[in-house]
DNA sequence: AGGGAAAAGTTATATTATAACATTTTGACA
DNA sequence: TGTCAAAATGTTATAATATAACTTTTCCCT
């Protein structure tokens, strides 16, 4: 029980374990998004970041997110220029997300489909990343209220 | 034979059909990114145009880039901040992408599987992008070869 | 022809992202 | 422990992508 392992700190071992640094604008810029737990635009985390270092610069919050999303920590969500983190353990390199057009809010799909590499016709694939766009169940439920 | 129509004249019968003005912009928009069979970037959309128009400024590319999305004639590869035209008669909503990370180009792929609304636990879903990043297999030969 | 809506033109600026170079931190090892 | 090289960060500037807001033109309908 209190030896659980929070994001963050499977994050810190993570690095341990890889011989990676775990620095404070890494550190800060997971926190962030684990905390903020919707997608945030770059300039969001760095305006967060700003709590911690004093006048963080953009390269600053692109280089930790892009760290983490080298090791799967991190997600893009391409379709909306925002990045989410990621609590799962499989280290995946597919992504699912549900993209709420109403409210902005998105979910990640962790379906575990065939994790097997997939060759379409010679393409030789690594990543697939899904966007799915829709409403979600509480945005539909608030447009159906605001009809009555 | 001789009647046989091009995309830009599809495009054009369904703006008659449908009552949307088929204007210069418009036109000639579509046409750039049919004729160049690749991703564009709005600015190389912006700078193909200036053949055409004086001197074009970024929202006339973004209106008939958006225009054209609205009605399925061009897709937006949101990993690559790209836009290809589509000749596709089914007017899908949902894309599926191969880019290749090493030469940039992208296919796109139109495997009509269910076309049928998927609900994901109360997320109704309107639109799905599927993006797989990859080597194609032009550039995996190319770079068997660069190794002997 | 005249009025109104849609589209396009125009100006400016917002947003997202990276290049390039200086400085600091880190860890290996003499 | 000092010093070196590599990695990371700091800093400045700017590139690339996209849209807001307003004016003018075009098109269609009567």
């Amino acid at each position: 029980m209190s030896k659980e392992n929070t994001p963050l700190q499977k994050a810190r071992q993570y690095c341990e374990m890889h011989q990676l640094r775990f620095t404070k604008p890494r550190q800060y810029v997971l926190e962030i998004l684990f905390n903020h737990q919707k997608p945030m635009g770059a300039y969001d985390i760095l305006k967060a970041l700003a709590q911690f270092i004093d006048n963080p610069k953009p390269p600053t919050a692109y280089r930790a997110i892009d760290f983490w999303r080298e090791h799967g920590f991190v997600h893009k969500v391409e379709s909306q220029n925002t990045f989410v983190a990621c609590g799962e353990d499989h280290n995946h390199s597919d992504t699912h997300f549900l993209v709420c057009d109403d409210c902005n809010d998105v979910k990640e799909l962790h379906l575990h489909h065939d994790e097997a590499q997939k060759v379409y016709d010679g393409f030789i694939s690594k990543r697939t990343v899904t966007e799915t766009h829709g409403t979600c169940g509480d945005c539909a439920q608030d447009n159906q209220d605001n009809l009555r």
